[in-house]
DNA sequence: TGTTTTGCAATGCGATCGCATCGTAAAACA
DNA sequence: TGTTTTACGATGCGATCGCATTGCAAAACA
């Protein structure tokens, strides 16, 4: 046999090259022959990684995000409330390794309205990231609904990383936007 | 020629058709074939009254804008507190047709992040909606910064779609976060 | 009533798609 | 060193794609 190659490795570098196509030109150009083109191989080795394009396209899903759960999980702030702050901006596209996985994930959450197969995974992974906010919340803001804001928060910034991929809100605004919902949040009941 | 048929509603029949296809499988489903079969016409008939795809796409995105232009336009309510919270639950997927179109509106936005000539009525049209809402929110809270509660509350609308549609929150949970939103704004300062 | 124009249906074409198959160079293993 | 297995590259296939072309029935118009 050839050389004893990383696996997981190969498999990596051409699922960065599936987030790269959707990040320029949309989930609908994925092709197996784009996806080598970007990554720089041929057709033949996605094949021999992959055995098809759905299991290509669960992977890239699953790489993104643990991608963005990793940098979600280095933030690291010296209060409760800094900490709430610098996780919800994390969550925006506003950093250069966000701004490039922003538009994946909002390829993929798209997909999840009519594919199951990606809706269940988002689902799983809601209440712990609602528990999480909620926990944060709490430690600065004791008493009150902490989960429904946690809940409501993180749709706000759903919603918010939507309309900057858009370009109808700026990093400016965002950021302003962040900080005026967490006052109005962690000051009243 | 053949019987005069009415060209717009032509046009429309077929809009719907698109709008339908992207409901049900998402927008690269969406072919000049699946749309004529979805449509129950021939694929000539598709072709006759639309160029390109591209042309096709571009009127279904501007049929839905204008279908939920005219919902939202439609809601009326006895004082401006109602009006703004029926507003914003109007925004949702409640209602049997805003269920119908939220998954079509979901699909064009985030074919809007690799798109500029989707992205571009976008960004036009957010800003009267931001002032519409605004202007609702200072008739029910004089004072503070209206237009950046405006903002907000559409972010958080929005992502609210978006995590209904993926079946993070049901409808139930949905309507207390709006309530509970425009409690907290509209109380605090 | 004849002519013309409209509204399609049908078909064809080249490109691209996912995927299967085949061939082979090379390195791990016996 | 010979065998086997791995990691591909290359090629081909049927399906589907957007789009162009062609043909024609029917109704508006002269």
């Amino acid at each position: 046999m050839p050389k004893q190659v990383d696996h997981d490795e190969r498999r990596r570098e051409i699922g960065d090259a599936v987030c790269r196509v959707m990040a320029s030109r949309g989930l609908d150009a994925v092709s197996l022959r784009h996806v080598a083109a970007e990554a720089g191989v041929s057709m033949g080795r996605v094949q021999h990684y992959f055995a098809t394009k759905d299991e290509m396209l669960l992977f890239a899903f699953q790489q993104i995000s643990s991608r963005v759960a990793d940098r979600i999980g280095a933030v690291h702030s010296p209060d409760p409330r800094t900490f709430l702050r610098d996780l919800l901006l994390e969550l925006l596209p506003l950093s250069p390794a966000a701004r490039a996985e922003a538009p994946v994930l909002a390829a993929f959450l798209a997909q999840a309205v009519v594919e199951p197969r990606l809706a269940e995974p988002l689902r799983e992974g809601a209440p712990q990231m609602v528990a999480f906010i909620a926990h944060l919340i709490t430690q600065v803001r004791p008493g009150g609904d902490a989960e429904r804001d946690a809940m409501a928060l993180l749709a706000f910034v759903d919603g918010l990383m939507m309309q900057m991929l858009i370009g109808q809100v700026d990093e400016v605004s965002a950021k302003a936007l962040v900080d005026h919902q967490l006052a109005r949040l962690l000051t009243s009941g």
